[in-house]
RNA sequence: GGAGAGGUGGCCGAGUGGUUAAAGGCAGCAGACUGUAAAUCUGCCCGCGCAAGCGUACGCUGGUUCGAAUCCAGCCCUCUCCA
């Protein structure tokens, strides 16, 4: 059952090592020339070379140990050779752990009225200013490699579960065939990070099981799960991750990718996932919303008004250590820059805290128990 | 004292005879957000009612008209300019 190894350069120092098991969660050590990844991890989304309303030495002391970026919006503004001459991403932007960089598979979903795909690639219409730009497999791997990502995300297509049938199979093979030549490519390139497949086959086993084989065959240094979290519910999603991560290799990271609400990561990494991205603590702290063990809060409504307590009673994080929810809902119905600072530090702090959480019960045999805690307290009516 | 402009729902502000319970914005009350076109978007927002609907409503009073926020008269008030 263990997947076939990637080649590497010899100075690749990327690595998988997984120190427990509990049922199918694992918790481990990623290890890069960047520094250490600890599993399960949850990377904040940094898309346009920024989490958006932190700095990145606050991004690291929530816990995070690695962050993503995303080639389609770096490949338009400021521009991917750009960057590389600036000394490359970790340079451009001040952060010198490991990124991960999403391949634009993505924008091929969430821009799809913009863009014509083909089987050469995608061509996108630029949300910016109308220019067109094609995104190839090759062209992805050229751009993450002048990027510097630690982690290279093999280029998909991504399409939404409710999409016909044939068309989510077609998207799906397709994508086999990109992966194959992401991975030529990047090989090509000399790159000597990490290179990651993408499964796709929507909610369905067998074209879930068709994708998991043929990356297999091909060979990568860790294997996401694409193309959920799209719409599809809860339900469907942990449907299909009762199967999903099982058709993947065991000693290699499982990704999966966009995910999710906190009883979403509990309930995927309860079935086998290590790595996560989602950029709802960041958006949702823009927009107001807290996350808590208690479920989310919004913080604009009227009842914070006079609230003299924290964000989330007992946080250690600096933005509930230091303020009340009565002014962090002043600032975030003024509109105030700070109050998105602070909704976003508090909410990074508490996805971390959760992975951790997870990673010292996992080491316990404890995860089952604590996952059942944690979503009837997350569930229950506020209090 | 004279000349002019104007008074519309919490605020700003469209509307100048019927299709107007009255555009739009703001404020307010909620909701959404999942590999970020998002410091964004959506709904509600006179009262009662699940709804059909009923009742109130465009400074006040009266009038014209089948019908008035819209036309007329008087009154009250506000602002600008001149004395």
């Amino acid at each position: 059952m263990t997947g076939k190894t990637a080649k590497r350069s010899p100075v690749s120092r990327f690595n998988f090592t997984i120190q427990a098991r509990d049922g199918a969660a694992r918790s481990g050590t990623i290890t890069t020339a960047r520094g250490d990844i600890r599993t399960p991890a949850f990377m904040p989304v940094g898309t346009a070379a920024t989490v958006k309303a932190m700095r990145p030495d606050e991004v690291r002391a929530s816990g995070a140990d690695i962050i993503l970026g995303n080639t389609y919006h770096l490949m338009l503004r400021p521009g991917a050779e750009r960057v590389a001459k600036l000394g490359g991403l970790h340079k451009f932007m001040g952060w010198e752990r490991p990124i991960l960089t999403d391949s634009g598979g993505y924008q091929v979903m969430s821009l799809s009225e913009r863009t014509k795909v083909t089987e050469q690639g995608v061509t996108f219409a630029s949300h910016l200013d109308g220019s067109r730009h094609l995104l190839s497999p090759e062209r992805s791997m050229e751009i993450q490699t002048l990027l510097g990502a630690d982690i290279v995300m093999a280029f998909d297509q991504l399409v939404k579960t409710d999409d016909r049938p044939d068309k989510q199979r077609e998207a799906m093979e397709r994508s086999m065939r990109w992966a194959k030549r992401s991975r030529d490519e990047f090989d090509r390139l000399g790159n000597d990070g990490a290179l990651f497949g993408i499964q796709q086959g929507g909610l369905d086993e067998t074209m879930r099981g068709k994708s998991a084989a043929a990356l297999r065959a091909i060979g990568f240094d860790g294997y996401a799960v694409g193309g959920l979290a799209v719409g599809e519910g809860q339900a469907a999603m942990f449907d299909t991750l009762d199967f999903a991560p099982g058709q993947l290799p065991d000693d290699q990271p499982r990704y999966l990718m966009g995910v999710g609400k906190p009883d979403d990561l509990v309930g995927a990494v309860l079935r086998g996932i290590d790595m996560f991205d989602c950029v709802l603590p960041t958006r949702s702290g823009r927009t107001g919303q807290a996350f808590t063990a208690d479920g989310p809060l919004n913080l604009r409504n009227a009842r914070f008004a006079e609230d003299r307590e924290p964000i989330e009673p007992g946080c250690s994080c600096p933005a509930c250590t230091t303020f009340e929810r009565a002014y962090v809902h002043h600032l975030v119905r003024s509109g105030e820059i700070l109050g998105a600072m602070l909704m976003t530090q508090h909410n990074l702090w508490f996805y971390q805290r959760l992975m951790e959480q997870m990673r010292e019960v996992i080491a316990d045999q404890r995860l089952s128990a604590f996952a059942a805690t944690f979503v009837d307290r997350y569930r229950a009516p506020a209090s």
